[in-house]
DNA sequence: CGCGCGTTTGACATGACTCAAATGCTGTGG
DNA sequence: CCACAGCATTTGAGTCATGTCAAACGCGCG
C-alpha cells in the first residue's frame, strides 16, 4: 500500500486544463462536449459575449446552495464539483459529481431557484451561463435550444440509470459501475480510461452510492486483492475492464 | 379488510379524466398543468394542430419501448403509466409514475431514442407531440422552448429527490414519501389529496422504492394498525396527513 | 364458479450498517 | 523543513433492517 497524491506522472487530472480565463469557446479544448457543439461561428461569438469566466474555486468551495438567489447555470471548465440535497432530518445525499463540459444547476430551471448544493472537489473554475442571457440569445438560436434541451435530457437520462443502482445493485455491482462510468467520462476527455484520481473521498462516493464508507473501502480492497485494480491512496488503476464489467449487473 | 376496486364512488380517479379526443388544449381541464401554460392563444392554436391525440391504451400494454424508433414525447392526458428500465441481467426499474397532463419521453431526447419503456397501469390515454413538429414550432415561439425546459428541469428535479430516497431512506421513510407524493399529485389534479386509488401493483411501489414487495405490504398494514393510513385493496384513505409527513425523513 | 396471480403473513438468512480502534495522510504552524 | 493535530481511510467484530423463501389467502378475470 504506497502513499502518493499529487505529484505522480502516472496521474493526470482534469485540475490543469484551462484556467486561463481569456479562452474563448472557439478555441476551448472542450468544445466538443459542451454546449456551443453545432452552433455557427457567428452564433458562437454571441454566446461567448455572455459567458462570464470566473476565478477558480478552492476545494470545499460552494459554487452555489440552495440559499443562493438563481441566476445561472454554470459549465465546468476545469477540476471538479459534487452536487447534493439535504433531506429535512439533516441527511445529505450527493446528487451527481462533475467535470469539464459538463453542466450543473440544470435543476434550477424549473422554479427558478437552486434545488441543490453545488461544491469544488479540488482547484476548478466553471462558466458561468446567465440565465437571462441565455434565454435571449435562445429566442433568435434554436440550434442553441436544442442543445439544451439535449444536455437536460442526457442528464436526467444519467439519472435514471442512478435510480436502477441506487435500488437494485449490489456494492460490488454499483462500485464496478461507478469505476466504469468514471473511466469513460475521463477518456472522453482525453485522459487515460485506466488510470486517473478520484478527486472526492471515500465519504462521497459512498454516499453517492447509498453505501457506508466502510464497504467502499471494503470492497475496493477486495477489487484490488482480486487483481481487478491497484489503489494508490485517491489514485485508482484499472487492472481488468473487461472483468469489471462483468460485474456491473 | 374490505374489497373493492373499481366502482367504489369513494375513490375517483384519473381515468375519467378526457376520453374524449377532440378536446382541444383551450378546453382541457389539464390546461394549468400542461405544456400550453404561458402560450398566448394564437400559439396555442399553433401547438394544438401538431398534437395527436390518440386512441386509448389499455391496461400493461406500452406506450413505447427502448426498441421502438424515437418520435413522440407524450403527455398523459388521463389514467397513468410507468416507466422502468432495465439492467443488462433483466432486473428492471420502476423509474417514474406519471400521471395527467405530466411528460414521458424526456429523456430520449438526447441521442434521439426511448432510453425506457413506458406501459400503462389503467386504461389511458395520451396527447403525442411529434417531437420534430415542436422543434419546428419551437423555432417562433420562445416559450415553448421555456416550457418545454421547465418540464425537463422538474424532472430533473423529482429524480434527485428519488435518488435521496433510494439512498438514504428507511423502508417507512420511502413509503411516507411515495404516499405524499401521491396526495399531493392528486390534489393537483383535482381530486382528493387523502383518498385514492393506487393504480399500479404492491410490486410495481416496491421495485420503484428499492424494497420488496413483501416490506411495501407489511409496512402499508403497520401504517394501518397504526392508524395512518386504511388500506382498502388499491385504495388507499390518509388517516393522519401530519403524522405521515413526520415520517418522510 | 374456479383458476391464477397479486397480496399478505410468518420464519429465517444475510448483506450491509454500526460501532470501535488502528493506521495513514494532509495541511498547518512553528 | 519538520512535527504535530486532525481528518480520512482501513480493518475487524457484531447487529439489524430488509431481503429471501414458503405458504395461505382472497380478489379479479375468464
Amino acid at each position: 500500500m504506497a502513499q502518493m497524491n499529487n505529484v505522480t506522472p502516472l496521474f493526470k487530472d482534469m485540475a490543469k486544463l484551462e484556467h486561463d480565463h481569456r479562452v474563448a469557446c472557439q478555441e476551448c479544448s472542450l468544445y466538443r462536449l459542451c454546449l456551443p457543439l453545432g452552433l455557427h461561428n457567428k452564433d458562437l461569438a454571441q454566446l461567448d459575449k455572455i459567458i462570464k469566466r470566473s476565478q477558480s474555486h478552492k476545494r470545499g468551495e460552494a459554487l452555489f446552495t440552495t440559499e443562493h438567489a438563481f441566476k445561472s447555470l454554470y459549465v465546468v471548465r476545469s477540476g471538479s464539483f459534487k452536487t447534493t440535497i439535504s433531506a429535512t432530518n439533516g441527511r445529505e445525499q450527493v446528487t451527481g459529481f462533475y467535470f469539464p463540459g459538463e453542466f450543473i444547476g440544470l435543476d434550477a430551471l424549473y422554479q427558478e431557484s437552486y434545488q441543490s448544493n453545488a461544491q469544488a472537489l479540488e482547484t476548478s473554475s466553471v462558466c458561468e451561463l446567465p440565465f437571462d442571457s441565455l434565454q435571449e440569445l435562445g429566442k433568435d438560436m434554436p440550434q442553441l435550444q436544442v442543445q439544451l434541451l439535449s444536455r437536460l435530457s442526457k442528464e436526467l437520462s444519467g439519472d435514471k440509470s442512478l435510480m436502477l443502482l441506487l435500488g437494485k445493485k449490489t456494492a460490488d455491482e454499483k462500485l464496478a459501475t461507478f469505476l466504469l462510468s468514471f473511466s469513460k467520462r475521463f477518456s472522453d476527455r482525453g485522459f487515460s480510461a485506466t488510470e486517473f484520481h478520484l478527486t472526492m473521498s471515500r465519504g462521497d462516493i459512498a454516499n453517492h452510492l447509498g453505501l457506508a464508507v466502510e464497504t467502499v473501502s471494503r470492497v475496493f480492497s477486495r477489487f484490488q486483492e482480486e487483481g481487478l485494480i491497484t489503489i494508490l491512496g485517491k489514485g485508482i488503476v484499472l487492472r481488468d475492464i473487461a472483468k469489471i464489467k462483468g460485474l456491473c449487473g
